[in-house]
DNA sequence: CGGGGGTTTGACGAACGTCAATCGGGGTGG
DNA sequence: CCACCCCGATTGACGTTCGTCAAACCCCCG
């Protein structure tokens, strides 16, 4: 259960949103305006807490900070991750206003979140509403590229899973991470932070947590990466995009 | 190359569309009379042709019938498929105007086809445009309820790809394809017809050629299934949803 | 000092892929 | 009408990848 945030300035924290946004598609300075309500409605989860259950109602909503995940479990217990959430990300929309979810979406760190209904026109989650397009530069457009690019994740996702290695879908996760961190300014030339734990590695990739194990020493000790805790190191970038035969998204360029 | 239909009478081909956008939501009289016009632009793609390639422009369109797949091939041959498009279903539509797609569709049978063009007012893929947002009762609401729908199914076969055996995924998809082709009218109450080849359902299920065979013989030998070249039968679906955790796209119920 | 979550290691087995050969049916040319 | 051929389905033998089980290890914290 989300609760109240604490009382420390949000406004530095809705930069990763701008930044991400704004990567899609460029801002207008009335929509960075707008957007700065993003700070004024924040939770902070737990890890581990749901920020939205499946078959529950869409609150749209971004990720400030912290990283959390969607997911499904099937009855017997297995988990399977859909995707990864970092600061920037959306969750909680729906091109449709459809009112249910089908998946959930989990902290896995200590998560801040900002409820995006002030922009959404309230009731449902996309603002392609009748009544909601009042905006021509409605941030509307913005949601649906990053619909386009969320869809392009999940098939690289699919690729990963049905016709990849272990190996490889390890390298290719560690590079499109990269790349979506780069992307929001938290990663620089070659490393990042992924405070995430093996367990979640491997429901992501499809693999036992023993195998992942082994599968990022083996990276490690071919000195492909290092990796301390939750500090990552891509030492050779080039060679781990051969491998995995990794192509980072491609963002349309109209505008 | 698709090539210019011929002269069979397409009318009663567009019903598999009216049937899947139907069950999505209720379509006014008027809009059964807006649809019409997909039967006077169609086109026929052989197996194997190339309805939309990865990267190049979306063409908004339905298949009349025949059956197709979104796919991406590595760049070492390998092929993973994300969808299986039967009648009905829609290709090369994008809730964004990008104006680019990350995945190709290729036909897998002989394909009939129509532009949805004059249905999306032209330019761009969605209709959530401000220009063509005219009518209310426009079939863009149905259109982002089957994007839902459809994002449900990538997630669907995100799991199966990642956390389960052959013998699951297997049955899942024989569910999952029961329950989309009764949707449009085209399977009985056990069985149905699936055109594909093992190749085919083994690039989509994340398996080898072989291993689909064994499987498929497994569950014929269990009596859960028949098969004779394209011909299904369900012999007892409960017990292949029991083995498959398999669960029915929940269609929204708000009208 | 003890405990708990996350990581690492080894031994073993099951699931799945690969290679290669065979089979079977429908189409095609002689 | 028959021989041939080609594609897809099938089978067997074998190897690899990956999962499971179980134990140790490590580090942070109480």
């Amino acid at each position: 259960m989300p609760m109240r945030a604490s009382l420390t300035s949000p406004a530095p924290l809705t930069s990763v949103v701008l930044r991400r946004l704004n990567a899609l598609k460029a801002l207008s300075p009335a929509q960075l305006n707008r957007l700065e309500v993003l700070g004024e409605r924040t939770d902070v989860a737990a890890p581990g807490a749901m920020l939205q259950s499946e078959g529950g109602p869409m609150r749209p909503s971004f990720i400030l900070a912290g990283w959390a995940c969607r997911q499904r479990l099937l009855t017997d217990g297995r988990r399977q991750i859909f995707s990864l959430l970092i600061p920037g990300d959306a969750v909680g929309f729906c091109v449709a206003p459809s009112p249910l979810s089908s998946a959930s979406a989990v902290a896995l760190t200590r998560v801040v979140i900002a409820s995006a209904e002030p922009l959404t026109g309230g009731a449902t989650a996309s603002a392609s509403h009748p009544s909601s397009a009042q905006d021509p530069s409605s941030f509307a457009e913005h949601m649906r590229r990053s619909a386009c690019l969320e869809e392009g994740l999940l098939l690289d996702h699919i690729v990963r899973l049905g016709r990849q290695t272990a190996y490889e879908r390890t390298a290719h996760l560690l590079l499109e991470l990269h790349w979506r961190l780069a992307l929001i300014g938290q990663a620089d030339n070659r490393s990042f932070v992924m405070p995430l734990t093996q367990e979640v590695l491997a429901d992501f990739l499809g693999l036992s947590i023993v195998h992942i194990n082994r599968t990022l020493q083996q990276l490690r000790r071919e000195r492909l990466i290092e990796m301390s805790s939750s500090h990552v190191v891509l030492i050779d970038a080039a060679q781990l995009a051969a491998i995995a035969d990794y192509q980072p998204p491609l963002l349309s360029r109209t505008t």
